[in-house]
RNA sequence: AGGGGCAUCGUCCAAUGGUCAGGACCCUGGUUUUUGGUACCAGUUAUGGGGGUUCGAAUCCCUCUGCCCCCG
C-alpha cells in the first residue's frame, strides 16, 4: 500500500484493514534540493497512522528512480522545447513500480494507492484502468501509461468514493490527515516553481530568442524556450493590439518560439510515442474512441491507428485539440483506458 | 522653408460639447488543477504641453512640441 500521509492514502489503509487484508504500507521518500519529499510532517503522520493501526511501515527511498525516470527526462524535455507530464511518468516508473518491487520482496500479491480510479475487467479478461465514480476527482489520465502487468496487480480502493466521503470517513476513523490540504504543483520543485528548478539544471533552456509569426516576422523576444508550451497564450507580451497570440511551435535549435494569432492552435491529428496499448492493434481499427490531452480536458472523439509497437496516430473527429508535444494523451473506450502515450 | 492630416491606457481602437473617458490585446492577481498550458473571474494604467471659449471640453479656437502625407 502506497501511503503518502495524505487523506486519501491514509483512508485506504484503514479501509483495506477493515476489509480483512494483510497490509503493509510504504511511503516513497526522496530529497530534492535538501528538502524532504513528502514533508517531514506527512511522513510522520504516515508512521504514526501505521503504528496506531498495527501496520508495518516502510520508508522507501526512490530518489534514484525519480531522478532517472522523472526529473532527468523532465529537464531534458523542456530543453528540447517540449512540455513533459512528470506525474504520469512518476506513477508508472516510480510509484507503482517501486510498490510492486516492494510487494515482491515482501511477498504481497497486490499493491494499492489512494488514486481515484476504477479497475474494470474487459471482455477479454484483461483488467484496465477506468474513470473513477467521482468524475471530478478522476485520475485515470495520470495512470493511463501503466503497463498491463502493473494494472494486473493494482488495487484502487477509492474507485467508488467521492472526495467528501473519503474526508468524512477519515474524520470518523480519526485519521490525523483528514483535514490536510490537497497537494498541487510539481512535487519536486520547491514552492512548485518548476522554472526555478529548470533554470538551475538547464540554463541553456533560458537563453533568449525570437518570437516570430507564421511569416517569420520577429514580434518580440523571449527569455528562454523553457518558459513556453505549445498552445500557451500568456507571457508572450506581444502588443499588436489586435487579438491574442498563441504559441504554435518551439524550435530548440534556433530558440525560436512561433506564434499564431486569433484562436487557439488545435491539432486534428498527431502521433503518440512510447505508447502503452492494452488492446491488440486490430482492435483499434475503425473504432470510435475518445482521447484526452490534459488531466481536466474534455474527452474528444477520435480514431486510433497503431503504427508500431509503441507508436500510434490519433485522428480527431471534431475540431481538434490543444496538443502540446511531450504531454500525455490518454485514449479511452468510454470510461476505460485502452492506451496512453506521449504527444509527438 | 507651400499645403493638408494626426496626437486618448503599455499596444490597437472607441466616446451627438454633458453619468466614475469604454473595449480588445498586454500585464498583474485569483479560481480550477498531483505536470505545463488552456479556460474563467478580477484588477492597475490614458485624453502630448500651454492658453482661450463655455455652466460644462477628449470633442470648439489659438499656440508650442512631435509624427505622417502631398507639392515644390
Amino acid at each position: 500500500m502506497g501511503l503518502s500521509g495524505g487523506v486519501d492514502s491514509s483512508t485506504v489503509v484503514s479501509r483495506l484493514l477493515a476489509e480483512g487484508h494483510d497490509v503493509a504500507a510504504a511511503t516513497l521518500v526522496m530529497e530534492r534540493g535538501g528538502v524532504p519529499v513528502p514533508s517531514e510532517e506527512a511522513l510522520e503522520r504516515a508512521r504514526a497512522l501505521c503504528a496506531s493501526l498495527g501496520v508495518e511501515h516502510y520508508a522507501v527511498d526512490v530518489a534514484d528512480a525519480f531522478e532517472r525516470r522523472v526529473c532527468g527526462p523532465f529537464a531534458e524535455a523542456y530543453a528540447r522545447g517540449r512540455t513533459p507530464s512528470p506525474c504520469v511518468a512518476c506513477n508508472r516508473f516510480v510509484k507503482v513500480a517501486s510498490l510492486i518491487d516492494l510487494a515482491d520482496s515482501l511477498g504481497c500479491d497486490r499493491v494499492a494507492t489512494g488514486h481515484y480510479v476504477r479497475l474494470e475487467t474487459g471482455d477479454d479478461g484483461v483488467v484496465r484502468v477506468a474513470r473513477a465514480r467521482d468524475r471530478s476527482k478522476d485520475q485515470s489520465y495520470y495512470l493511463c501509461e501503466l503497463s498491463p502487468s502493473q494494472v494486473a496487480r493494482f488495487m484502487a480502493p477509492l474507485a467508488q468514493s467521492t472526495k467528501d466521503e473519503v474526508r468524512a470517513e477519515a474524520k470518523a476513523a480519526q485519521i490525523p490527515a483528514a483535514n490536510a490540504a490537497e497537494s498541487m504543483g510539481v512535487c519536486f520543485a520547491p514552492g512548485g516553481d518548476y522554472r526555478a528548478f529548470l533554470r538551475e539544471r538547464r540554463p541553456d533552456a533560458f537563453e533568449p530568442g525570437d518570437i516570430i509569426d507564421e511569416r517569420g516576422q520577429v514580434l518580440g523576444r523571449h527569455g528562454g524556450i523553457a518558459g513556453f508550451t505549445v498552445g500557451q497564450r500568456r507571457g508572450l507580451d506581444i502588443r499588436t493590439g489586435d487579438g491574442p497570440w498563441f504559441v504554435s511551435a518551439i524550435d530548440p535549435e534556433s530558440r525560436q518560439v512561433s506564434v499564431g494569432q486569433g484562436v487557439r492552435p488545435t491539432c486534428k491529428r498527431f502521433g503518440l510515442t512510447r505508447a502503452v496499448l492494452t488492446r491488440e492493434p486490430a482492435w483499434f481499427e475503425g473504432r470510435q474512441l475518445q482521447v484526452q490531452t490534459h488531466y481536466r480536458g474534455r474527452p474528444l472523439a477520435a480514431r486510433i491507428v497503431v503504427d508500431g509497437p509503441e507508436s500510434v496516430s490519433v485522428e480527431l473527429a471534431g475540431d481538434g485539440a490543444l496538443a502540446a508535444p511531450g504531454q500525455t494523451c490518454a485514449v479511452y473506450d468510454g470510461d476505460v483506458v485502452v492506451a496512453g502515450g506521449t504527444i509527438a
